[in-house]
DNA sequence: CGTTGAATTGACACCGTTCAACGACAGTGG
DNA sequence: CCACTGTCGTTGAACGGTGTCAATTCAACG
């Protein structure tokens, strides 16, 4: 089943009749080569992307011409969801490997939202969790050194991957270059390099042409101060896992 | 009508009989202080708050003990409507102001987003408004200077006060003080203060106690590289205004 | 085996942090 | 009225993280 990945080990989940429907949903699957862009910002859109396999990104170009990467997507992300409420997007969709993608008329999800309001609320749960995560990319990027950036960003691909049981061992592997990664913490590839060569140094995280080789994962969280609460994995958001309430607003 | 401002010189908005449907759907309207936090992260929520005065914003805490803000609020935002979906939040939702709330519980959104499709959709809408802008500080953060990040918040702010009528003609007022911009932007106070400086010597805007004066709107706008349409107000979202043709994706 | 994209390294300037101290101003109570 | 107090704003100097430019090495592939 093509949506099987979709919304695993969340705090909310489909159950078949609704995975059903949604699989019912879809009007056909692309493969598209790596590096291409599929959704251009600006443009009208009447359907949505889920991707099925493969690595996507959202990237936004910037006044000087080159692209950032504000969001990364793995299997079982509704890549462009956004896109049916949103109607035209602020952003570019491209894939970065190449990708196995299900396309679904906004006309179906019309019929799905009118007749099924809890699978409704589900979808949209799924695009505000797009939404958590760029809050906490706002955060780590204003908190963090460089390498602790590529470290959480390390960190949280990881967990994603393990969540719809691509995770591995030892590591992770990802079709990202290091300008990729420069793009994504807001930092030039030659810094990065360097960044990754103190995660090396420091016996972190050791990145060989895309792979992430990880020896000790909770020293690499710790560095990154990498807590997956915001990924609504299953598990209540941290109630009861903090050391202290939380201070007045200031 | 409380809800007047909902969705106000957006590219989708509502019509007489939705706002009156979302209207009833609220269940009490509260006055709350300054400085007060609202919703803690984490708490499992049955209501969802909607600003009608005042200013609100989001805060997430960090490894170091204090928070960052990850977005402002303004009359006319659905604040907490992500509670809706997720259940539970990532993040803290806190007033800068005194400020009027409206109340609306999650039972009353169930009737309506299952009886109003098509308003469910531009709830959902409202929503995704939120991922967009933060997708945009992400760009914005990584991108621009301190001086030129705070320029980009005194744009977005004030084009967002415009679109719900609250805008004034040479600047605008905000209840943030130097601190605030600073958690915004990613940086220390201290150097906020000096970016704000820069500002002042440079002739592009001058604040004094939350009060920002600007002479020269374009100028502030073309100094943070502030482009509108990821606001999604009401005109096309840069089809045709563009100089060139969008690059392939790498 | 040459080409190309990717990774790596060095030198230098700049942006931003940190610590410390001081100034401006409003509110409060004597 | 003034002194006190706390918050907010301002300034200086030293330090470190990051950007920039230029050059070089490495790996993959036709």
């Amino acid at each position: 089943m093509r949506t099987e990945r979709f919304l695993r080990c969340r705090t909310t989940t489909l159950d078949d009749r609704e995975r059903q429907r949604l699989e019912a949903a879809i009007s056909e699957v692309r493969t598209i080569g790596k590096r291409r862009t599929v959704i251009r910002h600006g443009a009208p859109l009447d359907i949505s992307l889920y991707l099925v396999r493969g690595y996507m990104c959202r990237t936004i170009d910037n006044n000087q011409g080159d692209r950032q990467l504000v969001s990364i997507q793995v299997p079982g992300d509704f890549v462009d969801l956004h896109g049916y409420p949103l109607r035209v997007l602020d952003h570019d969709v491209s894939t970065l490997t190449e990708a196995e993608i299900a396309v679904v008329p906004h006309a179906n999800l019309d019929t799905l939202v009118a007749e099924e309001p809890a699978l409704a609320r589900k979808l949209w749960f799924s695009t505000l969790l797009d939404a958590a995560i760029h809050r906490q990319w706002i955060l780590k990027m204003e908190e963090l050194t460089a390498a602790r950036r590529v470290a959480h960003v390390f960190a949280e691909l990881w967990h994603r991957l393990d969540m719809v049981g691509l995770g591995r061992r030892d590591g992770l592997r990802t079709p990202l270059i290091q300008a990729d990664l420069a793009d994504m913490c807001g930092t030039t590839s030659i810094h990065m390099n360097r960044a990754l060569g103190q995660l090396r140094k420091e016996g972190i995280a050791e990145f060989r042409r895309g792979a992430v080789y990880v020896r000790d994962r909770s020293r690499l969280e710790a560095f990154a101060g990498f807590n997956p609460d915001y990924l609504y994995g299953r598990g209540d958001l941290g109630v009861g896992t903090e050391l202290a309430a939380p201070a007045p607003a200031r």
